[in-house]
DNA sequence: GTAGGTTACTGATGCGCTTAAGTAACGAGC
DNA sequence: GCTCGTTACTTAAGCGCATCAGTAACCTAC
């Protein structure tokens, strides 16, 4: 492997300029105590367009002994098309305190979170929703903050969702309920907490505990489940997502069962399709840009040494009431 | 910023070991042309695991002038929830080199590109659609390769699956073919392009170029479309994507049209919702795992300085023939 | 008029690593 | 017995930047 080619440095600046690299450093990082006549910082971003010099952030990061750079981890499986929307929008909040976002998606095979960090040198790492305590551990160590969208103490972010689904059918008055499970095992652990949430909802209701089916995407086995579920006298149906709630809208309607009068069913996350099944929809959507917004505020806080502060309910789900239930 | 703690570097395994820190890299690099005894080897191995060592990227980066990091550059808004498995394959096979993947979401407002590559120090950046000419540049002067799904002389990827999208209709007797434009604006010019490549089809056929509408996510505006594609005569059409798809089939069915009779559907990205949809939905199929291993083959080709060679038709995708066409 | 402060810089150092160059120890070959 | 080659290392240089410790020039105050 070559030695790529010769890259624009900031001593290449510092001659255009006539200064010294040191000088071009406090230009560009506007450093406090330093003072530079307009005159002098003028000729030196002049240099900088010119030469389009950009600062090596290995560089950057080793002399300073910290990166501007943020890692995320999403989860495996996408929450919904809605995570792009909270990626950039934490993103261009990032970028506004001078940070960079690079993801990695977390849980594949390919390489543990730690090396990733380590490799591109991040000072922090924000994740949805806590990592195991060997990560986090091992993350600290290599020099990372962590933050996440939800507080320890807080009900994890994925219970919360189940138990609010449930909220609004037991509110509706269905008084037995069904758990739709979705049939990729990555998806399990994730399912297994917002079904958790379900029960709590249900046990607080004094109703009994849902009764949780596997499903996979198929038109079939979903109208299947759904005459399971009537057989059994559930009513009402928690899906794990939109998605399997959607393949189980169309099972229902082969086995000739109508939303939300044979059974009423809600989804989660909110994704774009939910508005447009017949019936629409009913699911938990998340403030995602808000989600953004406020995660990247406790990425600068715990860079600046404060404890992230983060508001009481970040994720802030909430019920969309559409056709469905 | 407080300098965070200290960290474990190559000179505390060094010392552990009972060796110099030089040594420590030729073990952990298999450097070639040093004959390390399998004693030192395991003395070292076992310091390293003993104090978590792991090797700062930035410090590697800089002294070895290239970083074992790529960045691939996804496009603005999901291709679907098929993005996570070529995601996944192309990290998986890049560690298998050695190498680090981590991803940015193009497009957004947060950073440009280059800012992000020169951030981390990427010496690789991929992208599954080429770059524009101003990107590209400032890339390659940022020190990194470049590397796409698409050979430049081939038809870009988009207009081909509009191309396929066609000429599965048309194969099927189709004579006039609408085309249902996304609503978002970022969506725009890939949309555009996929438009083209239904047009290419068209002329090729000797008919009349598609009917394209511009339509949004949701049912009673759908319904119109449906009926005013009917009214022009149109017997099929082709969605910008399974999305656009879906909602239309509910369109449709709002207006008592019938898929495929009164109007066939074909969507494109195969996301996982096209096989429970009723009529199951005619889409555009992608190999994305193979793309992401191949992928991973140009980028390890590129930094070994051979020409990244792909494979002709590298997205590969295909028609996959439901219900709805 | 000069001590003391401020402004506008520069020089030197070191971050943690890779790598070229050097070296001590040892065995083989003559 | 001495050289040469090999093995198994070590030493030192330097990657590109941030940052600390200067310092020269100029200004102010008394």
């Amino acid at each position: 492997m070559r030695r790529p080619a010769k890259r624009v440095t900031s001593a290449d600046v510092a001659r255009a300029a006539g200064v010294s690299a040191a000088t071009v450093s406090y230009v560009l990082n506007d450093t406090p105590g330093q003072s530079i006549p307009e005159e002098t910082r003028r000729r030196v971003l002049e240099a900088v367009k010119q030469l389009d010099y950009r600062p090596r952030g290995s560089a950057r990061a080793l002399a300073a002994g910290r990166s501007d750079v943020v890692l995320l981890s999403i989860p495996h499986l996408s929450i919904g098309p809605g995570i792009n929307r909270f990626v950039e929008q934490f993103a261009t909040s990032l970028a506004h305190a001078g940070l960079t976002l690079v993801t990695h998606l977390a849980g594949a095979p390919g390489r543990p979170l730690p090396d990733v960090c380590a490799a591109i040198d991040a000072s922090v790492v924000a994740s949805l929703d806590p990592l195991d305590d060997d990560t986090a551990q091992a993350l600290r160590r290599a020099g990372a903050d962590l933050v996440f969208t939800t507080e320890v103490e807080a009900h994890p972010t994925m219970r919360r969702m189940g138990r609010l689904q449930a909220e609004h059918l037991i509110a509706l008055g269905h008084r037995r309920l069904g758990y739709a499970m979705p049939d990729h095992p990555l998806l399990r652990k994730i399912a297994d907490d917002r079904l958790l949430g379900v029960a709590d909802a249900c046990a607080h209701a004094g109703i009994d505990p849902p009764l949780a089916l596997d499903t996979k995407l198929d038109t079939t086995a979903l109208a299947r489940a759904a005459r399971r579920w009537r057989r059994e006298s559930v009513t009402a149906v928690c899906a794990y997502n939109d998605e399997v709630a959607i393949a189980l809208l169309t099972g229902m309607r082969h086995a000739k069962l109508a939303a939300p009068d044979d059974l009423a069913v809600i989804g989660a996350d909110d994704i774009p399709l939910a508005q447009v099944t017949d019936p629409p929809l009913s699911t938990i959507a998340f403030d995602l840009e808000k989600v953004g917004r406020s995660l990247a505020e406790a990425v600068v806080a715990s860079l600046s040494g404060r404890k992230p502060r983060l508001t009481p309910a970040s994720l802030s789900p909430r019920v969309i009431h559409r056709a469905s239930t």
